[in-house]
RNA sequence: GGCGCUAUCGUCUAGCGGUUAGGACAGGGCCCUCUCAAGGCUCAAACCCGGGUUCGAUUCCCGGUAGCGCUACCA
C-alpha cells in the first residue's frame, strides 16, 4: 500500500508551488490505490501562525481533493526526541555544548562539526548534561575517507553526495525542541509513509534523511523531487515581491475550477508525453506517473496586467466550457452573489448560463459580462448606439422600428425574435448588423455582447422595451 | 566560496543518435458570423557555448557559462 504524505509548515500561506506537490503526491497516491497523509511539520514554534494554519486549509480544501489522515507534529514531540536519543544511544549522535551564539559564520564553506565536541566522551557528555550546560543533539555523520549518500529519486536518478560535504546537522535543539530534519524522518518512518514527493529545494537534504533513517533502522522512503515553480524573472515565488497571484486561495476567488487549477498545474513539471493538456481529475489520475516529470523548473507566467499565466485561463475556460448547465450554474451563483447581482435565483442564472458558458475564462468574470442581465446599463456612450455606415438618424429608425416590432411580436422567444428583427431590418432596409448594434447597446449599453436573440430572450419583453425607450431618449 | 541539480520557440512542453525539431498557450493573418466569444485554417517563433565520441549529434561524455537549490539550534 502506497502511502505518501504532504507537510506544509504553517509559516506562511499556502502557495501555488505548495499545492502542486500536493497534488502531485495525491495522485501518485491514488493513482496507485493508495493513501495520502497530511501533515502539519509545525515545529519552528517561533514562526507558526494561525492564520497560515487557516490558508493551508482554506487552500487544501478548495482543491477538491481530500485527504486520509491528519496528523501535527507538535502532537508528536515525544516520538522524535525518543527517535533522537535512539540515534545518540547508538553512538551516532553526539551531544555539542557550543552555545549558540558562538556558532562558527561558515560563509567560507566546509564547517562540518565544532573541533571537541564530537569526540566528547560518554562520562564528560553526561556530566555536562547533568550540571545543566544546554547542547544540540548533533548527528555523527560518518568520516571515513571517500564514503557517500547515495539517493536513489524517482525523478533525479541517482544523485550521491561524499560525506566530506555534509556537515553534523542538529538532531535535537537546545531548547529539546526536534529540528525540522529529525522530527519529519521520524513520523515518515512512524506513519509508514512508503513514498515522498517533494520539492527540489529538499533533494539537498535529502542524504542527511538517509542517514537519519539508516540510524532509526528504517527503511527509506521511496524519494522522488520536484522541479520547483519559479516566477518569471526566475526568481522564487514570493508574496511579497510578486504579490497575491502565488497564493492559492487568489484562484478560487477570481473564479478558477478546482479541477482546472489542478491540471493547470500539474503542466507546470509534468507532461502525460502525449499532447494532452485538457485532463479531467479522473484522466490525470489514470495518466499520472513520475516518469513524467521534468526535472527542470517551471516559470509560471503572469504580469502586473494580467496576474494569471495564460495558460491557466485558457484551460479554465476549456473546463467552463465542459461543464453541464447545471453544474455551471451552481459554480456560478456565488459568483453573481458577490457581484451584488438582484434576483440572482437558480433560475434565472439557469437561463443566463448557456449565453455566458463559452464568453468566460472566469466564474468571477460573470459579474462584468452578465450584469444586464440583471440591471438595466446605467450609462453607456451614445455614439454605440450608431451603426457602422450609419447615423444617429438610423440609430433612432432602428430602435423606434425594433420597438414596434418586438412589442408586436407574437412571442417572445429567440426564433420568433430573430424573424421578427430581421424582417424589420429588410424593412427599414438597413443591413441586420446596423439594425442590431442600436438594440444590443440599449439593452446590454456595450457593443459586445452575447447573441441578440437569446439575450432579449433572457431580458425578457418589458424590460427589452423599456430599455430601447431610455436609448431613445438619450439619442435626442 | 563549497556541494548538488538543471539548460529545446516569449511561456509550458514532446523528443530518449539520422525528424521539414512536434504540440499547446500567448502573438500575426484569413474564414465563419448580428457584435463578442467559440470553432476552422494559417504565419512567425527554439535545441546556451566549446570540445570530444560517432559515418552522423538537440540527443551520449567532458569543460565552460548561466539559473536554481542546499550550505541554521528555518522548513
Amino acid at each position: 500500500m502506497i502511502r505518501v504524505r504532504f507537510a506544509p509548515s504553517p509559516t506562511g500561506y499556502l502557495h501555488i508551488g505548495g499545492a502542486r506537490t500536493f497534488i502531485f503526491n495525491w495522485l501518485h497516491a491514488r493513482r496507485q490505490g493508495g493513501q495520502v497523509v497530511l501533515r502539519i511539520d509545525d515545529t519552528d514554534v517561533e514562526r507558526n501562525t494561525q492564520a497560515s494554519l487557516d490558508s493551508i486549509f482554506e487552500g487544501l480544501e478548495w482543491l477538491e481533493l481530500g485527504w486520509d489522515e491528519l496528523y501535527r507534529q507538535s502532537d508528536r514531540l515525544d516520538l522524535h526526541r525518543q527517535a533522537a536519543w535512539s540515534i545518540f544511544e547508538k553512538g551516532l549522535a553526539y551531544r555539542d555544548f557550543t552555545p549558540a551564539d558562538a556558532q562558527p559564520e561558515n560563509q567560507t564553506g566546509g564547517w562540518l562539526f565544532n573541533p571537541g565536541m564530537r569526540e566528547l566522551t560518554r562520562e564528560e557528555s553526561d556530566r555536562r548534561a547533568d550540571a545543566g550546560e544546554p547542547f544540540v543533539l548533533r548527528f555523527r555523520v560518518p568520516r571515513g575517507a571517500g564514503e557517500e549518500v547515495v539517493v536513489d529519486d524517482g525523478v533525479y536518478g541517482r544523485v550521491t553526495k561524499s560525506t566530506g560535504d555534509l556537515e553534523d546537522f542538529a538532531l535535537l535543539r537546545s531548547s529539546g525542541v526536534p529540528t525540522y530534519h529529525m522530527a519529519s524522518c521520524a513520523d515518515d518512518a512512524d506513519l509508514r509513509i512508503t513514498d515522498i514527493l517533494r520539492g527540489q529545494e529538499h533533494l539537498a537534504n535529502t542524504f542527511k534523511h538517509m542517514l537519519i533513517f539508516e540510524a532509526l533502522g528504517a527503511q527509506a522512503p521511496r524519494m522522488a523531487h520536484l522541479p520547483l515553480l519559479m516566477a518569471p524573472d526566475g526568481t522564487k515565488l514570493s508574496k511579497r515581491i510578486h504579490g497575491p497571484v502565488v497564493s492559492v486561495t487568489t484562484y478560487r476567488d477570481a473564479g478558477f475550477l478546482p479541477h482546472a487549477f489542478v491540471n493547470f498545474l500539474c503542466l507546470l513539471g509534468w507532461s502525460p508525453k502525449n499532447d494532452r493538456e485538457k485532463m479531467s481529475l479522473g484522466e490525470l489520475t489514470e495518466l499520472f506517473s513520475l516518469d513524467g516529470i521534468n526535472r527542470a523548473n517551471a516559470i509560471i507566467n503572469f504580469t502586473e496586467e494580467e496576474p494569471f499565466d495564460p495558460k491557466a485561463l485558457w484551460l479554465n475556460a476549456e473546463h467552463i466550457r465542459s461543464l453541464d448547465l447545471d453544474e455551471l450554474t451552481r459554480r456560478l451563483q456565488p459568483y453573481a452573489e458577490q457581484a451584488g447581482f438582484e434576483g440572482a435565483t437558480e433560475q434565472k442564472l439557469r437561463t443566463i448560463t448557456p449565453l455566458i458558458q463559452e464568453r468566460i475564462r472566469l466564474l468571477g468574470e460573470v459579474a462584468s459580462v452578465a450584469d444586464f442581465f440583471f440591471v438595466a446599463p446605467q450609462s453607456y456612450d451614445v455614439e454605440e448606439l450608431i451603426p457602422k455606415k450609419g447615423d444617429a438618424a438610423m440609430a433612432a429608425d432602428a430602435l423606434r422600428k425594433a420597438k414596434e416590432a418586438l412589442a408586436a411580436a407574437p412571442a417572445f422567444d429567440h426564433a420568433t425574435l430573430e424573424t421578427v428583427l430581421r424582417d424589420a431590418s429588410d424593412a427599414l432596409g438597413v443591413k441586420a448588423g446596423q439594425m442590431f448594434q442600436p438594440i444590443r447597446v440599449a439593452v446590454c449599453g456595450r457593443k459586445n455582447a452575447p447573441p441578440l436573440f437569446e439575450t432579449l430572450e433572457a431580458v425578457g419583453r418589458e424590460d427589452v422595451l423599456a430599455r430601447l425607450d431610455s436609448a431613445l431618449g438619450a439619442l435626442l
